[in-house]
DNA sequence: ATGGTTGATTTTGTGCACAATCTGAGTCAA
DNA sequence: TTGACTCAGATTGTGCACAAAATCAACCAT
């Protein structure tokens, strides 16, 4: 097979690194899961997984690790992994948590914001804005996904853009569980301009207002609702139910 | 020698996991660290851990994995791990990122508190300034630790106090490496009271005042100037410092 | 039917041997 | 002395075989 030959020639492009997950294999099942090929609690078995990937069992365990670490899968001590199923409770800390933390990234940033980089903003909009138009919502997702990643480099505070990143990692696995089929999910892509542009004014009280803005009209888009009485049984229900079914949907 | 008999009757007693550290390896080296009896920038061997801790060196990589994920260890690709050595300006992000994060949490908390929660707090208080009394200067600094990530579970936002968890984790090992020689760390037990006080009156301006005044306190006593030129040269060369003469400092 | 038990099969976890890589002392030439 | 080179020893990375555990279906008793 080509398994030993696409390995190693993988290697000897990426490095290897000890206790880090190839890359390759972290953001394809990465990718995958949030393209919901791999919905919430589906079984992620490592046999079948290493084969696909033309790599060892290790492998897979180690972008498991990572992938665990970012809530991404959950790892179960001797039962193997499962796609993560973000409960009601945890979405809505997540938002919560985005907004403190992103809420202080457009405050600081408003402050020392340079022209070129409102440039760059305003460049990812505009390309954000070109995949809707084509439809392209898997490619305008990531773009808009990077937006919030930029702005907190730009802030630059390493530390809270790390723990950011972590959460907004997790985010489109929380969009994608609770995204309301009924609702049409019109990204708000205008939110994006009116941060930019309170940030270019040096607004620090209005780029906070249209962060916060945004990530709570983000939220509201979501079926947050926990009206079921069993909340956590209907959860145990969804998430065994994807277990079993795990191409159907 | 002991080397199986330890082994196996620990995992009886913690139950392995996937890809999750042996979490006495994992708390062992961390509290080395802690202790200055691993100083920054040492290196930290697999083979001499594995024999030292009785277990193999997979467990040691696991529990470095999640080290390197706290950042409390660097994690070099074939080069092995050293004791993370915190820069100057990422000591600060961090404390600017506790900042954020621990006066949204004092905000949240200060609404819904509850009577027996604020005697939990003040009964920790209390013993941390037991410990300190007695000189017992690590016990305190572990309960003065637990009392933030104690708050912060209080919050009630699981996600916020996961990510809280990690810097506070981090923040021992900046202040032993930041730590003034010349001032002594008169660690402001009564900030905590402050912070309780705030939080007991339900008043959330000071309960945030407080905990931004107390974060302010604990930053301004280390030695956090970045007056030397060459910075990043200084990281280094204390970084390799530090690797050659681990047992010295 | 329902609940519990058993055992074959599947899946995860781990130890070890070997491979790949790095380190540092030694040598030599400029 | 400095710099480049080499090579032995030390250290990290990995694949595989085996051990441990969970799963699932079949079976039995109630």
């Amino acid at each position: 097979m080509k398994t030993s030959v696409a390995k190693s020639s993988l290697n000897s492009l990426t490095g290897k690194e000890n206790a880090v997950a190839d890359p390759d294999v972290y953001s394809r099942i990465y990718e995958a899961v949030l393209d919901h090929r791999l919905p919430p609690g589906t079984k992620l078995k490592e046999v079948p997984l290493a084969q696909f990937f033309g790599v060892t069992r290790g492998a897979i365990r180690k972008a498991f690790s990572q992938l665990a670490a970012m809530r991404i899968i959950e790892l179960r001590p001797n039962r193997g992994a499962i796609v993560a199923s973000p409960s009601v409770a945890e979405s809505r800390d997540l938002f919560a948590a985005r907004r403190t933390i992103e809420g202080s990234i457009a405050e600081t940033l408003s402050r020392h914001i340079t022209k070129a980089q409102v440039r760059q903003l305003s460049a990812m909009i505009k390309q954000e804005d070109t995949h809707y138009r084509r439809g392209e919502t898997r490619a305008a997702l990531k773009i808009s996904v990077d937006f919030h990643r930029v702005l907190a480099s730009m802030a630059g505070n390493t530390v809270l853009t790390d723990v950011l990143d972590q959460l907004v990692s997790r985010t489109p696995l929380v969009v994608l569980t609770y995204r309301d089929p009924a609702q049409n999910n019109a990204c708000a892509n205008t939110d994006h301009v009116e941060i930019v542009e309170a940030l270019a004014a040096h607004d620090a009280d209005r780029a906070v207002a249209a962060m916060t803005c945004h990530l709570c009209n983000l939220e509201g888009q979501l079926n947050l609702r926990d009206d079921a009485p069993p909340s956590e049984l209907a959860a145990i229900f969804g998430l065994a139910n994807a277990t079993q079914q795990p191409a159907l949907q």
